[in-house]
DNA sequence: GTCTATACAATGATAGAC
DNA sequence: GTCTATCATTGTATAGAC
């Protein structure tokens, strides 16, 4: 790996355990292992730095997200697999934390990668949802974009929740808690 | 209102702007318009107001909360006024966003505003489902305690989703998708 | 390309005048 | 109680050697 590439790994574990205002190119370059030099070298400062880092994350979770909506098995099964794919309650979403940063927020090279994944994964799970009433998998007493959009938050609440009680226990509800709710939404065609 | 109130108020402000390490003393004193001696003789440093001003934040969102889950209505329509009520979308939540800030959830005093409420807020849904399922308005086909964090985590997660679109309608249209999922608990009897 | 040296503003806190 | 120095440390960036 060479310093352009621990760089930018660097910078994604420190984004995601202290997010952007928290993050200093010093710790960044201690994380690295590299010299300053280095760093203004390969990118122009730490949000240029912050920009490739977060773009990475985007197309990690992205790639991730097109294997488990992948066809192959009910619009449901597909949902639940999204919801309890394992994941670090207590480190919370790479790319779902920047949102709280303001500085993040301020600057459209960084926040882009956010707003597109979060985006995305709200698309895609309108679109399955869709499908389902379509296929009669599921009612269609709801509205696919809104009910998305509770999926994907939930997943988000779920880490705000587990961080502020520095344990897993309440994201775990919270996916539970859905899969529940989701479930309910099956025609009665399905139960059988 | 007196120094010490002012400093609490604008601490208030910025924390939910900015977060805890977004947030200097400098910041917090030309917002209150008073002088560094007057922060250091009320408070022992940034930590310390930082902890008086969340304390003020969870009491407001606890008694805020009283009133929105007191009696005198169904189960769900309490927890449909819950959700619904007006929410700073872009802003967030003042104690949730706390949760993303590691030196926040590493210092006890800070950290317990965040985590109390929150936990509190998960109790009371719980019980208000219980109370449904109780008296027979609810299913019993679900865990109150589960579902009681997806509905909190709605609301957590709502928040990013916005701040990552700049808009409410990923918010407004998860909190839809909730009452959605919650309204379809009913039981059959309650239908009509 | 990478390193070290340097610069300069901001952070968080202390000291002492009034 | 509040104000104005003052201070050590960190944050972010530049300059120039190798």
């Amino acid at each position: 790996m060479d310093a352009r590439d621990r760089l930018i790994e660097a910078t994604r574990e420190l984004l995601w355990d202290r997010g952007y205002v928290g993050t200093s190119p010093r710790d960044i370059l201690a994380r690295a292992g590299v010299g300053q030099g280095s760093m203004y070298h390969h990118f122009r400062g730490k949000a240029d730095l912050a920009a490739a880092a977060l773009r990475r994350n985007a197309d990690e979770m992205r790639a991730s997200g097109e294997t488990v909506f992948a066809d192959g098995t009910g619009v449901l099964d597909r949902l639940v697999a999204y919801l309890t794919r394992r994941r670090p309650a207590l480190r919370g979403c790479r790319i779902g934390r920047m949102s709280e940063d303001p500085d993040v927020l301020a600057d459209p090279r960084l926040r882009a990668p956010v707003e597109e994944t979060l985006g995305w994964y709200r698309e895609r799970v309108a679109d399955l949802l869709a499908e389902g009433q379509a296929s009669g998998e599921l009612t269609t007493g709801f509205a696919p974009r809104q009910v998305a959009a509770t999926v994907v938050a939930v997943v988000q609440g779920g880490y705000v929740l587990a961080k502020a009680a520095q344990s897993a226990e309440p994201f775990d509800d919270a996916i539970a808690g859905a899969v529940a709710l989701l479930t309910a939404l099956r025609t009665e065609e399905e139960h059988a």
